[in-house]
DNA sequence: CCATGTCAAGGTCAC
DNA sequence: GTGACCTTGACATGG
């Protein structure tokens, strides 16, 4: 079982994230964020590899613009060598990475623009884990997307740009329950038709399921993961005390991970700590582990 | 220099 | 039809 947290340490004193404004757009401004960004990446990879963290979600804003067509830059060549370098840690270290594009990757949009960019993003993802030379276990998680009044009609809509899409995107994708609209069930039924990997995120199935526990959850989603795959990836995390429902915890609750620990014992995952203090939390509950 | 308005992108829901 | 919310800090403008 590997843990780790997603896209931001707090401790090292850098992010890679690191961005600007879209007016703002020019070669110089975005060759120093990215350098910035990748460096920061490996400080990131080498506080991971001292505390034994070694699932790490990869900030999708790490090449600011990537995926826009504002952006003209060979970023995939001027960038290999620094690339080719975190990958080269990465794999020395035996790490598992992943990467969530963000709310507006929604590949089952009726409106074809919003798809073509959708996929734009996709492929800068694929690009930015392919420089990396890490197989096909490091994934690229996304939700289902909207629903539009026909969640039937909207999920054939997804299987069929799925289908569309190269094979180096399909070899990486996997999608996630989340907490409104589509629940494992959902997930499974496009499984069903696309063999996609689905991501058992705990909070969401207590904000959305059918009536299926934790376990029968990860039961249903364990053998989506084929042997190309890698061991199941988790989301964890639990709601923030007196908020909106939903709502991610600002710190871990070690009693509800505890719990949750009882229902998974024995099982192989990779989980990510969906919690806003990130390594903190982590840190906590490898102590407890 | 500092305060604060604003930031690429979509979808859903409350009103 | 419009605006808040997700998430969210930090960029960058203008006083």
């Amino acid at each position: 079982m590997k843990i780790g947290y997603p896209c931001v340490n707090w401790s090292i004193g850098c992010t890679s994230n690191k961005k600007f404004r879209i007016k703002s757009f020019s070669e110089e401004k975005f060759n120093s964020t990215v350098k910035n960004n990748l460096e920061c990446l490996d400080k990131i990879v080498d506080y991971n590899i001292e505390h034994n963290l070694l699932f790490l979600r990869i900030s999708s804003e790490t090449i600011p613009f990537a995926s826009h067509d504002i952006c003209k830059i060979d970023w995939q060549n001027n960038f290999k060598k620094e690339l080719e370098q975190i990958g080269k840690k990465l794999k020395q270290n035996n790490f598992r990475v992943s990467m969530h594009p963000g709310q507006f990757t929604v590949i089952n949009s009726p409106n074809e623009e919003v798809v073509r960019k959708s996929i734009s993003e996709l492929q800068y993802h694929s690009d930015f884990l392919n420089l990396l030379q890490v197989d096909n276990t490091a994934k690229i998680q996304i939700h289902v997307g909207g629903v539009y009044g026909n969640k039937d009609a909207a999920i054939e809509r997804f299987i069929k740009v799925y289908n569309s899409t190269p094979k180096e995107i399909k070899d990486r994708l996997a999608i996630e329950n989340d907490d409104k609209h589509y629940s494992v069930d959902d997930c499974m039924i496009i499984f069903n038709k696309t063999e996609i990997p689905i991501i058992l995120d705990n909070f969401h199935l207590e904000c959305l399921n059918n009536g299926e526990s934790l376990l029968e959850a990860y039961n249903l989603i364990e053998n989506t993961w084929g042997k190309d795959h890698g061991v199941p990836m988790l989301d964890y995390s639990s709601q923030q005390p007196s908020a909106r429902i939903g709502k991610h915890a600002d710190h871990i609750d070690i009693q509800h991970f505890k719990e949750f620990m009882k229902i998974m014992k024995g099982k192989d995952a990779d989980i990510i700590f969906e919690i806003k203090d990130k390594e903190r939390s982590v840190l906590e509950a490898k102590k407890y582990l």
